[in-house]
DNA sequence: TTTAGGG
DNA sequence: CCCTAAA
């Protein structure tokens, strides 16, 4: 048998692409954040959501043999177990958003806990790689708060637990351990009679678990008001699975700023094994099933408002993409709002889709993770002290949230030297994938460069010295959409993530845009050619694709902010290996670039027409009030393109053709605006000189 | 916040 | 599409 020369790699952690940043405002304005009350939002919402956030696949009616997951809340080296109805405020760490995270582990209950990722050093391999400093909470928040504010208010309107709150913020997971206790189905009444239901198997994660963060998750809520939590009590059939570890920051809109003073740790139960812990991913052979859903009750945001008539259509047309999307479908928001995207016009465009490859089926091998149910319990009202649930009044108290990074400690991998970079992703994928659910794929940066030449060996990347392991990386992508997984058994409930754009799917102009032809636009100044009126057409926001672009993993990779792969080492070394100080990881995800189709730009035209050149604002307003994705920013970057595009060769055209009709009403109208802009000028002009 | 332009 | 100076 051949001796390879194997590297091993401990993952101390990884950043997942941004969530998905808001999207832009009607008026085309930046991101939209969200306030919640947040400080109102009890341990168990805060877990739950997080959850749903990080759960990656199960089926509550597949056989899986569901893993027991507890989501813990971690603060300052304390696992906080306390989680039915602990007032945010109450934890002392509220003000210091750097201790602050959560996890989702077994349940272990004896074991003891060994926090390395508590630590406060965001130098070394126990501190959290998304630290950050409580200014930064206070400055930075990012799309991912938004989301989390988002949900968390959503949540916590419905949630009956009860929470106390201060102004301060500050709040207390005394006990954020979803316990595995109950087996059976537990409804959790909300308050607007929201239901969450807590099943036994379901994991939580999933494609299934309805997406806290996701908006169209709200949607649903907002629309059925009924939300199905499926959490899992199985036995965790896998004891070394490892933690994952989601840091989240906790910001309190009035004191941010304050020093954590988290000082007295907390010594109750611990439900985390001892970190340091090898895997042999290896041998997980998962299998590829599941896929994100798309709930078809969810509906955008965006046309949620839409008249019936248009609705339909719409669904009608989600349908149709239903299994494009689904594939790509990202499970991170990432929502900068949106968290997620086919950005990667520099990967190659490998990775443009965004979002998720076929699952791996976690129920079978991973089992998926699933949430524990102690918040099921909590939710249950098992443990929820009386009067609990009155206190979920809403005052003016804010607790921002952003997850920086999620970590997946001590995930180890031994590879051969003479194995490919394919083979390391792939290798690092499975294992990676067994903890998110998939939807990820991942990238290997060495020495602040991608490698992208996944046939190169290890050795050729010059990834074998172990001193220059510390310059290796991995990033997390959207996965390419190849492969058309099909839809999940249970496709009937498909769960987008809000914000998180779903990739875009190059719809032909006519399936993304919906004419209902109700309004038909007259334009004074130029004659109304089609009555094209995308004032009522359905954005097609949902389109929009949820990670980071390549490019910025890219350009973060080089800050370590990614898997960051260490020597192998003992366990207990392992904690302390300095880790390269991350950098703030700001970067704002490009959005997704999405080409006017022929109606939009036929609408543009028109409104141009009308309008003019200089009142991008009002163009957006009249001809895409409804297409949030398109600022009036857009618009006239479009014109300026179109302008362009009209002047030059048919030849030297790109992209999808353009109805010289337009083209040439684009001219006209350009030259028409153009010297009405020059007369104005001369004119104020003029008028300048009279009064000198 | 909007415009207007450069990148 | 992004970024920003100006308005």
């Amino acid at each position: 048998m051949e001796l390879h020369k194997r590297l091993d790699y401990g993952f101390i952690g990884y950043q997942v692409p941004h969530i998905p940043r808001a999207t832009r405002s009607p008026r085309g304005r930046g991101n939209i954040r969200k306030k919640s009350d947040s400080n109102e939002m009890c341990a168990f919402d805060l877990l739950t959501t997080v959850a749903g956030k990080l759960l990656l696949e199960g089926e509550s009616t597949s056989n899986s043999s569901g893993k027991d997951r507890s989501v813990v809340v971690k603060d300052t080296a304390e696992t906080v177990k306390d989680d039915e109805d602990t007032p945010l405020k109450e934890n002392p760490c509220n003000e210091g958003c750097q201790e602050r995270g959560f996890f989702i582990s077994e349940i272990v209950s004896e074991a003891p806990v060994v926090n390395h990722c508590l630590s406060k050093s965001t130098d070394t391999l126990s501190g959290p790689a998304s630290v950050i400093t409580s200014s930064d909470c206070s400055e930075k928040l990012g799309s991912a708060e938004q989301f989390i504010n988002a949900e968390c208010k959503t949540e916590n309107r419905n949630c009956s637990t009860k929470v106390e709150h201060e102004l301060s913020g500050c709040g207390d997971f005394s006990s954020c351990t979803l316990g595995a206790e109950s087996k059976k189905q537990l409804k959790i009444n909300l308050s607007n009679d929201a239901t969450i239901t807590t099943n036994k198997r379901a994991a939580i994660c999933s494609s299934e678990f309805p997406d806290p963060w996701d908006r169209k998750s709200s949607m649903l809520v907002a629309l059925d008001n009924t939300v199905k939590l499926s959490l899992s009590t199985d036995p965790d059939p896998f004891g070394s699975f490892p933690v994952i570890r989601n840091d989240v920051q906790l910001a309190n809109k009035d004191d941010d700023e304050k020093s954590c003073r988290c000082t007295q740790p907390s010594t109750r139960n611990k439900t985390f094994r001892p970190a340091p812990r090898v895997v042999d991913w290896r041998m997980r052979k998962l299998q590829a099933s599941k896929y994100w859903e798309v709930n078809p009750q969810s509906d955008d945001e965006g046309h949620i408002n839409v008249d019936n008539e248009t609705r339909h259509v719409y669904q009608k047309r989600e349908n149709v993409y239903t299994s494009e999307r689904s594939q790509r479908d990202f499970p991170f928001k990432k929502r900068k709002l949106y968290y997620c995207n086919s950005f990667s016009n520099s990967d190659g465009g490998s990775s443009d889709g965004i979002c998720s490859s076929p699952t791996k089926d976690l129920n079978r091998d991973a089992s998926g993770y699933s949430l524990a149910s102690s918040g099921a319990r909590a939710a249950a009202g098992t443990s929820i002290p009386k009067g609990a649930s009155a206190s979920f009044r809403s005052n003016d108290s804010h607790v921002k949230l952003k997850i920086k990074s999620f970590r997946v400690p001590e995930l180890f991998v031994e590879i051969p030297e003479n194995a490919t970079i394919g083979s390391l992703k792939r290798t690092v994928m499975e294992a990676v994938t067994a903890i998110l659910g998939g939807g990820l794929r991942i990238g290997v940066v060495f020495q602040g460069k991608k490698v992208r030449d996944d046939s190169k060996t290890l050795f050729q990347a010059g990834i074998s010295h172990d001193d220059k392991l510390d310059a290796l990386g991995f990033t997390l992508e959207p996965s390419p959409s190849r492969g058309s997984p099909p839809l999940g058994p249970e496709g009937c409930s498909r769960v987008l993530p809000c914000e998180t754009p779903q990739p875009l799917t190059r719809c032909t102009p006519g399936s993304t845009i919906i004419h209902n032809g109700m309004q038909q636009e007259t334009f004074n100044a130029f004659p109304d050619y089609s009555g094209i009126n995308l004032s009522n057409f359905i954005e097609s926001d949902h389109d929009s694709a949820p990670s980071p672009p390549d490019a910025s993993l890219e350009k973060n990779a080089a800050d370590s902010r990614a898997l960051v792969p260490v020597a192998a080492m003992d366990a207990e070394a392992l904690a302390v290996v300095p880790m390269r100080k991350p950098k703030r990881y700001e970067t704002v995800q490009r959005r997704i670039r999405r080409p006017f189709s022929v109606f939009e730009v036929e609408a543009l035209v028109q409104a141009v027409e009308k309008l003019g050149t200089g009142r991008w604002r009002d163009v957006k307003m009249r001809a895409f009030d409804n297409a949030k994705h398109r600022t009036y920013v857009d618009l006239k970057d479009k014109w300026k393109t179109l302008v362009h595009t009209a002047r030059i060769s048919p030849q030297q055209r790109r992209g999808e053709p353009v109805p010289q009709e337009l083209l040439d009403r684009v001219l006209t109208a350009h030259a028409y605006w153009s010297q009405q802009q020059a007369r104005q000028q001369m004119k104020h002009q003029s008028e300048t000189r009279l009064l000198l």
